[in-house]
DNA sequence: GTCAATGATTTTGTATACAAGAATTTGGAG
DNA sequence: CTCCAAATTCTTGTATACAAAATCATTGAC
């Protein structure tokens, strides 16, 4: 019989689904069954379904007809990619905060720098991972452009999992720390340009060598539209 | 009776919903009702949420719980503030493609560059209009980012109704064929620098002044975060 | 032993039934 | 005539039934 939820299910599937593949519980090319799912969250094949086609449209799961929901792959190079568009986004917010940023904005930046310093001496990568995470949050912010933040934002979660393995590298936090003052600089200064170089610098992975050249590896196949 | 649909149909219900949205036959605000949609395409309410849903996700379509779905409304704020972001996007794509353009990227840009000529010329706004889309398609596919381009096509077409308004200016079709020339001339020339500032004056309205304008005129109201 | 074909099983896609919240209408009081 | 409240109607949200495709297993031939 056809029961009510309690209210906030609705989004609890959605979220936690989401949740399940962003963190990688759930593993990528792993298929999403509906009825077991129905049963995990108590609930019937229809809630499921909507929100499989909702993270279908998010990109987080691939469906096929009459096959079913798989999580989504993400080769290598669809990874670069989007780190490629993040870093082009999180430059255009820089440069949007450096020219528009208030002074309350300005405030937040340096509070959200400072956490990020005291996190870098205490070294304590994961208050570290938090901070930064508040500090890209601040710039979105200072750029008055909500549709902006946003998109940062879903992209900002989605390559989540994989800027772990970032942080991996020798020194990474000083590193990001020390950019982080180069953007901070920058946006305070109002100087849009340099606030944008130094934040494009710093998301993109190990300079765009590397982006270019898987880019022209993969030229060779998909070649000329 | 569950009665099979004709194949076709479940993506035909998304892209004719989706197109009724974007071209303006359906308009902002209208309400979405499951049952009439039902009727109009002849099946039953089930897929016609899946599609809303769906069309939720993308941003097209706004669903208050237990109250229905409408059609997003679009206010200028967030309609200049997409424009930003897309005037960002293409900067991003124009300077990858100056640095990453094969010859038949080169040739494919030339051909598109030509064909907005000639409608200049014929003063066909029309078939510009056309060619200006194939023009920047052209530079999307020579960015070698295929998410790239995927984002760039998704807000195009999204802001595509307003564009038209922007060909009322006076003369926005030979001053639009200038900017594309600058473009294909730091494209041709790898300059990235130079493409990325052409392509993100080119999309950009009026200059930035009226987005800073819009933008601080709203942050009187949304301040700090 | 391998492979192909056919039948059984599983699983998706759609329709429909029903429950509960929202909108609307009607009836009455002031 | 206006305004408020209760009841009716409408619409959404979920569960379930059923059809058809896809997958899997079994069996038979080579």
């Amino acid at each position: 019989m056809p029961r009510v939820l309690p209210e906030a299910t609705k989004a609890r599937l959605r979220d936690e689904l989401e949740n399940a593949i962003l963190t990688g519980s759930l593993l990528p090319g792993q298929r999403l069954d509906e009825v077991s799912l129905a049963k995990r969250f108590g609930v019937s094949r229809t809630p499921i379904r909507e929100a499989l086609r909702q993270l279908e449209t998010a990109g987080l799961v691939e469906i096929r007809p009459r096959r079913g929901a798989v999580v989504a792959e993400l080769g290598t190079e669809r990874l670069v990619q989007m780190f490629e568009v993040m870093a082009g986004l999180e430059g255009v917010a820089g440069r949007l905060a450096a020219r528009r940023h208030t002074e309350e904005d300005r405030q937040a930046l340096l509070r959200a720098h400072e956490a990020c310093r005291q996190a870098v001496q205490a070294g304590d990568a994961d208050a570290y991972y938090y901070e930064n995470e508040m500090f890209h949050l601040a710039i979105y912010a200072a750029s008055h452009n909500a549709f902006l933040a946003e998109q940062c934002t879903t992209l900002h979660r989605r390559l989540k999992p994989y800027r772990r393995l970032q942080l991996r590298v020798r020194n990474r936090m000083v590193t990001s720390f020390a950019e982080h003052e180069a953007v901070i600089d920058a946006i305070i200064a109002m100087d849009g340009d340099r606030a944008e170089r130094a934040l494009r610098d710093h998301v993109v992975i190990q300079g765009d060598r590397f982006a270019d050249f898987v880019a022209l590896l993969a030229a060779g196949t998909t070649a000329a539209a």
